[in-house]
RNA sequence: CGGGGAGUGGCGCAGUCUGGUAGCGCACCCGGCUGGGGGCCGGGCGGUCGCAGGUUCAAAUCCUGUCUCCCCGACCA
């Protein structure tokens, strides 16, 4: 391509509202451009490196048996009703001219299962892996950062047919293996992570993380262990506890938060009982989870073992059936309420609030039957193993889940077995957001120039800058140049205006192209060719030889990273 | 949904408090110089100041309403 008349709007400086470092440099780049909240355009350049990233998957899944299709944005609004899924807040929903109701895919179980539903008679019709790559639309609370979180968005999604569980596994251990080949041609860093199914989910949840400092999720790291935080489990900093031996008040005035209460009464904060007051949504009940004082309650987790969704207690309440916020504990006379320590609470002995103002005890112990579940997130000092666990943010680039018959149920997916019995068809799904393996790369890879593409989903495998004006001699031999590289069958982008060097050197680095090479009167006097690596700007020594360069630079692309 | 912020040429901004001919840098166009790191000089094009209504002799500026966008959080089958 030449660059002349590719059609590249690159900008000297990001957008002003731009925090994330993938938006800034994507939009100075000129790979995408936004239309609205969530709402992005891809321009030629972007939608190279996205398509890049498109046929590595493709390649994978039809690797493992996945047969492409292509299934429609827009539903009829009943086909959701059947499986619940219209009552999503993030499902856009909208009417025909005739006041039929529609609705705008947001993942694509419903129409697959559908034609599944209405094709497959017989045990012999499956296994079946189906698959395509689709826009999908999710009306998000909140986009942000540029192409991270958007409305739209185009995504892989595969649903994988069985006539059981077993099945099921083989089809989901098969996409485990095409995933981790994926990730692992698209040169990112990456981790398959064990993460939460969801209170609509089947039994099995994997997700795909790359860390990045723009990520929205944090993984818990150990040697052979990567799980998000909302589901990871880890053992606890220990805590030197008081040699209390007897249940005994103390005065605590104004004494409502860890930290004030720990000091007042010198002790570390694991030596303490937090209380927290939640009201689970199926029934109502209060529970009260206690958690060390230096812990925090994770949210997911906690979701997990209340089987059911919580909101925190009100005041009102917590005053009614417990007592003083502030002061609250496990212990009698508690009776009427729930209790769930989490599972990192020794016996004790501890400190917990007294329901009483300005009061709380000392020398308590869990009572012996009293229920636990682990319900903490993961600090900072845990460890897996005797290892520290490390803890860094990072992007979903991916996720698989076992759903079992959560759609084939509803939607009549079934077949009929040997025996000739109707059996439901047992399902998995598996997605991967190629935009967010493209802003991935640009988030790990980037430095204090620009973009640094891993060459396997370049927009450009080659960056040939002509430093010659039109007309002389050494212009003609990067024209001469290009047109080989070409030939060769090397992707290349030939900067062949006529603008300033240090222009066109520092879009070649805001552009990230694994390779520049340069040739100007230099190269012609000395035979050479000037060519850099973008990884770290690394000059190749020597250069390339302007007589068989094509060969040359054949030998240096399977060394690009 | 709660909190905070912003809409002025393609991009980044000033001007708004204190009403009075809409400005700057970059980009773009023309001419010249330059020619290995966003170069220099000169001359230009381009904006009904998000939208609507109001106050006023006069509104980017004041008032009311509204739309849009961004950030933090909640949320993210």
């Amino acid at each position: 391509m030449r660059r002349s008349v590719l059609f590249l709007p690159t900008e000297r400086q990001p957008p002003a509202d731009a925090e994330a470092l993938s938006h800034k440099l994507m939009v100075r780049a000129g790979l995408v451009r936004q239309l609205g909240a969530g709402l992005w355009s891809w321009l030629p350049a972007g939608w190279r490196v996205h398509e890049k990233v498109v046929q590595i998957i493709r390649e994978e899944i039809d690797g493992i048996g996945g047969q492409e299709l292509l299934l429609p944005v827009m539903h009829p609004r009943e086909l959701w009703r059947k499986t619940g899924r219209d009552q999503i807040d993030e499902l856009f929903t909208l009417e025909d001219r005739k006041g039929s109701e529609m609705v705008l895919a947001m993942t694509h179980e419903e129409a697959v299962t559908f034609h599944v539903a209405a094709a497959v008679k017989s045990y012999r019709d499956l296994p079946k892996t189906l698959y395509h790559f689709q826009v999908k639309e999710r009306d998000e609370a909140r986009p942000r950062a540029g192409i991270l979180r958007t409305r739209e968005f185009i995504m892989k999604d595969s649903y994988s047919f069985d006539r059981d569980e077993a099945g099921l596994d083989v089809q989901y251990e098969a996409h485990r293996g095409a995933y981790a080949r994926i990730y692992a041609r698209t040169g990112l860093e990456w981790f398959e992570c064990q993460s939460d199914v969801g209170m609509m989910g089947g039994t099995v949840a994997h997700e795909y993380m790359a860390p990045c400092p723009a990520g929205e999720d944090d993984v818990v790291l150990a040697p052979g262990y990567a799980a998000n935080l909302e589901v990871a489990s880890a053992d606890a900093q220990p805590v030197e506890l008081p040699d209390d031996t007897a249940l005994t008040e103390v005065a605590t005035p104004g004494a409502t938060t860890i930290d004030a209460l720990s000091a007042a009464l010198g002790l570390p904060a694991g030596a303490l009982l937090k209380a927290y007051p939640v009201v689970a949504a199926d029934d109502g009940r209060l529970v009260l989870v206690v958690v060390r004082g230096d812990h925090r309650v994770q949210g997911v987790k906690l979701q997990n073992a209340l089987r059911s969704t919580f909101r925190p207690a009100t005041p009102e309440e917590i005053t009614a059936q417990i007592g003083p916020p502030g002061s609250i504990g496990p212990h009698e006379p508690l009776t009427a309420v729930e209790v769930l320590y989490d599972a990192a609470v020794a016996d004790g002995p501890y400190v917990v609030g007294a329901n009483r103002p300005d009061a709380h005890l000392r020398g308590f112990v869990v009572p012996e039957d009293a229920p636990r579940a682990d319900v903490r997130a993961v600090e900072p000092g845990d460890t897996i193993g005797g290892e520290t666990v490390r803890i860094v943010p990072a992007i979903e680039i991916g996720n698989i889940f076992k759903l079992g018959t959560r759609y084939s149920e509803p939607l009549g997916a079934t077949f009929l077995d040997q025996d000739g019995r109707p059996q439901t068809i047992v399902m998995g799904s598996y997605g991967i957001g190629p935009a967010r393996i493209a802003a991935a790369a640009v988030e790990q890879f980037a430095d204090e120039k620009g973009i640094s593409w891993p060459v396997a989903i370049a927009p450009w495998t080659v960056n040939l800058v002509s430093l010659g004006q039109g007309g002389t001699p050494e212009r003609a031999a990067a024209d001469a140049l290009y047109e080989e590289l070409r030939a060769a069958g090397v992707e290349v982008l030939y900067d062949d205006r006529d603008t300033g060097n240090g222009e066109k050197f520092a879009e070649a680095e805001l552009l990230g192209c694994p390779l520049r090479l340069t040739l100007g009167k230099r190269s012609l006097d000395s035979g050479t060719i000037e060519a850099q690596r973008r990884r770290g700007l690394e000059d190749i020594d020597g250069g390339i030889p302007l007589e068989g360069a094509v060969e040359a630079v054949l030998g240096i692309i399977p060394t690009l990273a």
